[in-house]
DNA sequence: TCTATACTGAACCATATGGTTCAGTATAGG
DNA sequence: CCTATACTGAACCATATGGTTCAGTATAGA
C-alpha cells in the first residue's frame, strides 16, 4: 500500500511543477555543476538559482557539497521511487475505473441481445 | 524522446503536489463525486474545493459535467503516461551518473591492486 | 409557487513562489 | 596583501495559492 498524505510527495511533486528546476535536474544528470554554472546556464541571478536549489535539496533531488568557495550540485539521494509509485497506483486506479465502465457497457450490450 | 518544457508537466505535478488533491484523485478512483460530496469529504468550503477541482481539471486528471444543480467529477482524460515517463527519464539519469561512479570506484580498485 | 439545495463568482486574506537588487563574507591566486 | 570570484542573506516585488465569506443564480421537489 502506498502513503497518500506524505509530505515528501508535496516537496518532490513541488519541486517538479517548474520547468527550470525540471531542467535543472537533467542538467544535473549529464554533470555536476556549481551554482554559478547553473545560473549561468538558465540565465538567472546566482540568488535565484540559489533558491531552486535549495527547493530542489529539499526535496532529496539535489545534493551539494561546498569546497573553498564553491558549493558543487549533483543529483541524489533520492531517486523518486515514491513518486513513481504514486503514479503507477493512480494508473491503476484509473484503469480499474474504465475496467468497471467497460464491464457496465458489455452487460448493457447483453440485454440488448436478450431484452 | 521525452519532452522536457512542458506546460502540462507543469500543471500536473502542481496538482499533485497537494495532499488534499492528490486525495481526491484517489478518492475519485472509488467513486464519481459531486463538488459537495467531496467539499463534505474533506472538511472543506464548497468554493475551496470547487477550486482544486479546477486545478486537476486544467491539469487533465479530472472532468467534469454538470446535470441539472449537480456537477459530478470523475477521473480522466489523462492517465499521467507523459508525467511517468519523465519520471523514468530521470531515474535512467539518475542509475547512469551513479553507474558511471561505481566505474570511477572499479578502475581506482584497479590501480590499488596494480599500482 | 415556494423553498431548500448545489453550485458559481467576487472579494478578501495570509502565506508561498519565483524572481530581483544590494550589501555583505570568505577564499583562491597573483 | 590585494583583488576578483563564489557564494550568502536580507529586503523587496509581483503574482500565485489555498483557503474563507457573502451574495448571487438555477434547479429539484413538495
Amino acid at each position: 500500500m502506498v502513503q497518500y498524505r506524505h509530505a515528501r510527495l508535496d516537496a518532490s511533486f513541488g519541486a517538479l511543477s517548474d520547468p527550470t528546476r525540471r531542467a535543472v535536474l537533467l542538467q544535473l544528470g549529464r554533470a555536476d555543476a556549481s551554482i554559478t554554472d547553473l545560473a549561468d546556464k538558465f540565465h538567472m541571478t546566482l540568488t535565484g538559482m540559489k533558491k531552486h536549489v535549495i527547493v530542489l535539496e529539499q526535496a532529496g533531488l539535489v545534493s551539494t557539497q561546498k569546497i573553498g568557495r564553491v558549493r558543487t550540485c549533483k543529483l541524489g539521494p533520492r531517486q523518486l521511487e515514491a513518486e513513481i509509485a504514486w503514479l503507477e497506483s493512480y494508473r491503476e486506479l484509473w484503469n480499474a475505473r474504465f475496467d468497471a465502465l467497460d464491464e457496465v457497457v458489455q452487460q448493457l450490450k447483453q440485454k440488448e441481445k436478450n431484452p
